[in-house]
DNA sequence: TATGAATGAGCATTCATTCAT
DNA sequence: AATGAATGAATGCTCATTCAT
């Protein structure tokens, strides 16, 4: 009888590991051995749960897409108001801090790579459909008036996502907090 | 007398030949003998004008982090328009493109190099205060009631940037002036 | 179950290669290549058993100080004449005129480096102590008598150990044991 | 008109600092560069005085064995007692030493290479020679009866020459020189 | 399943040597 | 005579991958 594993399971705890090791070290001191480590397993075990290191980090990256947009659902479905919705999405503690991290490296490798290209597209479009969503339900607008206010309110999000990730020093939340209210201060009340 | 060489001229021809490896196969697939081959020398030449790998690496981020503060600064120096100042600093071009490949890669790194991250800081807090003044002067507002419009201004230049140099053919020269006259209307014509 | 290896035996047979990599190249052509094609293995192997070069030489280094002392201890402990037992310590064959040469390297790197050096004070003490003791059981004196006398006889045999391994064509065994008889009775017949 | 050096002095000064670099890094991390830095030239310097690296490793150690001998000369020509000629030519000072440890790695060459080990035995054998004519002096006997206590003093000298040079501090002179004067009590006051 | 020993290609780096000046 | 820029082969080492157990 063999051991009863869950296989699902053991590939997310190992991609997760491989999402720790590239926010820590960078995508290019990122080996084999450190993400096994860091998952306690044996690398020989990675190497029986994915083809290749590429695998590894493929569904590495996955995963905090996934990550990422679960946050901004929860955010956005949640009560808070729009500013405590963002703030949750944007990097506040390690875990989103790791997310946003390994974005950004996911979103420098679709530009080389047609898959995460479509991966990278259908991810950002669906925060823009969302936002248009949210500001025209705000504003009473059409999503088709509301989506240049969407671009400009998730290019802007997404800016402060990676400088935030980037230098927590220089990013507290009272500096994200203040530039939203702005940004939806301008939004929601300035419409046509 | 030996070969008579300008030293700072073969250094930036190498750190621009690494920040082409960079921008066009990634970080972690950039090798000494690719840098030297794009520069058309030798990898002994390399070595012998740089340290080590990192040395080179740390050329063509800095390389790169000045051609975009030039390219920013002709932008707004020049009579365009303000949605033409800021699309010329946007990817347009090969080198503009190349340039927010790497700056994305710059970027990342100062999230794990202290040295980095002030440079990272000061390049992005220098965009910032040019930003403000110059809404500042458009509006007729002081500096630091500008700077809130400035963070988003910038933000959105920011991640079109990014965007339109991660997918080019998704963020055509036309989407990205869109967004910024919408985004410049928003702030030049809905003042305090 | 990995694959079953005797870890320790591994370690001394690519040690081992390395010593006779020394002994016949010299130190400054052994290289991790060399003594993995010694060794029957893959250079993968060696670094797989030692972190570096250097682990590797320590490891010869000290296999072949090992050697030397037990050489010798055999030799004292068996019934041989005292000359007989010398000449056994002394370059005779193959493996301990690889010794020899080793050692020679050994005590050259004892000059530069601390801990090195801490073993060559003690192996050398060694030999002294072992040979006063030898020295005095002979002559009924005592051990601290005899201590002048062991310098001597050390020396000389040391010296004789250097030569012979160095040019084994102009000291074959009897010009050894001529200087060797020569010398022991000296001190033992010419006591105080 | 050509400008005037001293092609032999040139030669000279570039051997020795090689000589010095082979006893301060041993000679498997000596390089080129560092011989042109310690000589106070450029490496192209170098190469225009010696054939190649082998060639300038070569004199340094013929340069030191002719040092040695002329040590040794010096010693036993002025009117020292015979302890005190043999220190002269033991390790004392920081030339000495440097000659010594120069002198190891010239020995271990000559193990590898037939043409060095004709100038090892002819200079042995020098030294030889000179110890039994100074002993056959002493003593009344002839050189050849005097022969194997020459072997017997000299390989005395050679090693206490070694450990001294390898560890100074455990070799002050005091205890060089109670060596000496045991060894020589027995040579001159013992004979036949 | 899972281990970790073993492989060997590929890397950054060193360095003797060459050569235009 | 002398420089030092440039070369490129060779080295130690890393690491993804394979595989016997």
């Amino acid at each position: 009888m063999p051991k009863i594993v869950d296989h699902d399971q053991r590939r997310s705890t190992i991609a997760s590991a491989a999402a720790e090791a590239i926010a820590a070290d960078g995508i290019e001191a990122v080996t084999m051995k450190g993400i096994a480590e860091r998952a306690g397993v044996t690398t020989g075990a990675v190497t029986h749960y994915f083809a290749d290191k590429d695998a590894v980090l493929l569904e590495a990256l996955l995963l905090v897409d996934a990550s990422m947009q679960r946050r901004l659902d929860e955010a956005l479905t949640r009560g808070h108001s729009p500013t405590d919705a963002l703030l949750a999405a944007l990097p506040h503690d390690a875990e989103s801090r790791r997310d946003w991290c390994v974005w950004r490296v996911f979103s420098d490798r679709a530009s080389r790579s047609d898959a995460l290209r479509q991966q990278y597209r259908s991810s950002t479009e669906g925060w823009l459909r969302a936002a248009s969503e949210s500001l025209a339900g705000r504003s009473g607008r059409s999503v088709d008036q509301a989506r240049l206010d969407a671009e400009v309110v998730v290019g802007t999000v997404d800016a402060i996502g990676d400088a935030a990730s980037i230098d927590p020093d220089g990013w507290p939340v009272e500096r994200q907090r203040r530039i939203l209210d702005h940004l939806l201060a301008r939004f929601e009340w300035c419409g046509p």
